[in-house]
DNA sequence: AAAACTGTACCGACCAGATGGTACAGTTAT
DNA sequence: ATAACTGTACCATCTGGTCGGTACAGTTTT
């Protein structure tokens, strides 16, 4: 039988990542979150059965998607820390600015919600270190890709998008010279 | 006698910031700070008009601080870009932890409030490119600084002290070398 | 096959507590 | 006295969350 239009869980994080893209990451409240998604509060806590809940599940699919990209990528890379640089470059203009402050500023409310982000942080860590030689180039390389992401994701970047794409550019150079 | 006005206005984003780094950057509400600072709320909205009033304020003497920091290391060091990354290593200690991510959760409500913090890396990155010749590597370790700065912020650093201490010693060696 | 039942998806009214903010009377310092 | 300051009481609004109920597809019982 077909399946009436059901609003999914993927819908309603969607809809509340735009409210806070839009109109900033203290507005994603459940009432905002129902009516942007087109279902009642009681609709939308039958998906998610708490705010919290609902944030979690955000944060962790944004992770999951940073990871599935990277992992693309790391295939067609010879160094993990390469794919990492290029995923990261992917990521933001995926996350476009402030589409991702909102998990930021409502995990913020929940610190143990950021949890998840340092074991994806700690795994990547281990993985891209697999070169003990490098090890402090390698940090560096990944420390400067981390702050780029945060500036990007605040919106409080001083550089210029040629610097960002200069930079970028000069990170990856780098990274595939620590393997050569 | 003694004026109190400027303690006081001291004391209460003091006692604001104890709040975020205890109870996370949601819990920093009017009622909590007043009680937090020894007054009560009437006397709070006495000193700052507004929650954004205080936030704001907040923003900019976390900036002042750094800048008055940094600019006191200037002047034992040669180049600008390694007293930056020293006085990242004494604000991030000073700020211990989480004790500012108030700042960058509250403000997220208010993305507006977060402009200042932007003018002023974009004020440092001017200053720090006062050598165009090594504009890349200066820019690489900037960014480092800040990665390091946003994961001790918000707890989501996956390095160990060690690595931490280490990580440090090596930026600010690279940008020693950067000036001779 | 009709009736009874079950589980999923959803709605809308409602609630207790919190929140930012106001009004205003009282107190203190100069 | 008067300006600076503080405290209490209060309010409109919002917030996360509960709860009873509905619609309806499929399943079981009779």
């Amino acid at each position: 039988m077909m399946k009436k239009l059901q609003i999914t869980a993927q819908q309603i994080m969607q809809a509340a990542l735009n409210i806070a893209a839009e109109k900033g990451a203290g507005k994603v409240t459940l009432d905002a979150v129902a009516k942007a998604s087109g279902l009642s509060k009681g609709g939308l806590l039958y998906h998610f059965p708490s705010k919290e809940a609902l944030i979690s599940a955000m944060v962790q699919h944004l992770l999951d998607d940073a990871e599935k990209n990277r992992c693309s990528l790391a295939e067609s890379e010879s160094s993990v820390l390469v794919s990492l640089l290029k995923a990261r470059r992917v990521f933001t203009q995926a996350v476009a600015g402030n589409t991702a402050m909102a998990i930021l500023a409502a995990a913020a409310e929940h610190p143990t919600l950021l949890q998840p982000i340092q074991q994806h942080n700690k795994k990547v860590l281990a993985e891209v270190l697999s070169d003990p030689a490098t090890e402090l180039e390698t940090m560096l390389l990944m420390l400067a890709s981390e702050g780029l992401i945060f500036q990007e994701l605040l919106s409080i970047s001083p550089f210029s998008e040629a610097q960002k794409t200069t930079l970028e550019q000069y990170m990856i150079n780098r990274a595939q010279e620590l393997t050569t």
